[in-house]
DNA sequence: GCCCGATAAGTTGTGCACAACTTAATTGTG
DNA sequence: CACAATTAAGTTGTGCACAACTTATCGGGC
C-alpha cells in the first residue's frame, strides 16, 4: 500500500511527463513560425471553421481554457497579425475571433506537423488512435464528474 | 490529408487535455495540505528515499525539470517547512534537499491519493497500467531522440 | 421602463515551465 | 601550479493556467 506512492508507478506523472515531452517536440517546429503550443491549438480550432469567427467562450469550451488564459493569448495572436477580435454587433458582451489572411495561410505551412509529431512518438497509427481514445475517455469522465 | 489538422484527432491535444483534467482532480485534494501538483511530485521523489537528500540536479533528472523551475519551487517548499536545503560539504556547488519531520509526516496523510485519482479516471487497473506504460514509452522515445 | 441576476470578457496575482543568462565552484590539461 | 572548460544552482523574462475579481452588457420579471 505505502509504496503506491512511487513516482514511476503514477499514471499522472506519466501523463504530465509525456505531455511536456510532446510539447518539446512541437517547440522547435512552432518556433519557426513564432507560435507557442497553446496558440497553435487556438489556430487549429479557427482553421476547422474558417467562416465562423467563434467567440472567446466558444474557443474556451473547445480547449477548456477560460478567459483569463485566452484573453492575453488572443491579444498576442492579434499582435502577430494572425487573428482579429471584434465585438459582436447584436451582443456587445461577446468578442468574435476571426482569422486574418495571414492566419489562414499559416495552415498550409503547418499541415505536415501532425505527421512529424506522430513519428516522434514512435507509436504505430493503431496505437496512436487507441491512446488518443483512452485519453479522451479519461478527460470526459473527469469532466462529467465535475459537472455533477 | 488536410483534415488531419483537426483538434479532436490530435493525440497531443488529448494528452494536453487529459493532463490538465487530472491536475484538476489533484487540486482540491492537495489544496487541503497547501501543495501544488509539482510540489507534490518533488515530495514523491523525496519520500522514495527518505535518507538520501538528493541534489537539485538529481531531482531535476527524475522529474525532467531544470533549476529555473525547481529553485523557486524548493524555496516555497522550504518556506512551508516541508524541506531543507543545504550546500554539500564536499562540493559547494551542490545543494542537497532533505525532508523535515513535517515533510516526512505528510506522506501518511496523502497515501490514499493515488487510489482516489485512479478512481477518478474511470479506468480499470489493467487499463491504467497499460496507459502508463504506453505514455512512459512515448516519453522515453522522445527523450532518446533529443539526446542524439 | 426598471432592476436584478446572469453572462461575457478582461484584469490581477500566484505558480509553474523553459530559455537565456549569471555566479560560483570544480575538474581536467598542459 | 595555472587556467580554461565544465558543472551546479540561481536569476530574469516570457507565456501559459487558473482562481478571484471587476466591468459591462444582456435578459426576464415586475
Amino acid at each position: 500500500m505505502t509504496d503506491d506512492l512511487v513516482l514511476r508507478r503514477q499514471v499522472c506523472f506519466a501523463l504530465y511527463a509525456a505531455s511536456r515531452a510532446l510539447t518539446d517536440v512541437y517547440r522547435p517546429i512552432l518556433d519557426e513560425v513564432g507560435l507557442t503550443y497553446p496558440q497553435y491549438l487556438v489556430l487549429l480550432v479557427l482553421w476547422e471553421r474558417p467562416d465562423d469567427a467563434p467567440t472567446v467562450s466558444e474557443l474556451g469550451a473547445e480547449l477548456r481554457l477560460d478567459s483569463g488564459t485566452l484573453s492575453p493569448l488572443l491579444k498576442r495572436l492579434e499582435g502577430a497579425g494572425l487573428v482579429v477580435r471584434r465585438r459582436s454587433a447584436r451582443d456587445e458582451r461577446r468578442v468574435e475571433v476571426g482569422l486574418t489572411e495571414q492566419g489562414r495561410s499559416l495552415r498550409e505551412q503547418l499541415c505536415d506537423v501532425p505527421l512529424r509529431i506522430a513519428q516522434a512518438t514512435g507509436l504505430g497509427l493503431g496505437e496512436l488512435v487507441a491512446l488518443r481514445d483512452t485519453l479522451t475517455r479519461v478527460t470526459d469522465t473527469i469532466h462529467r464528474q465535475k459537472e455533477q
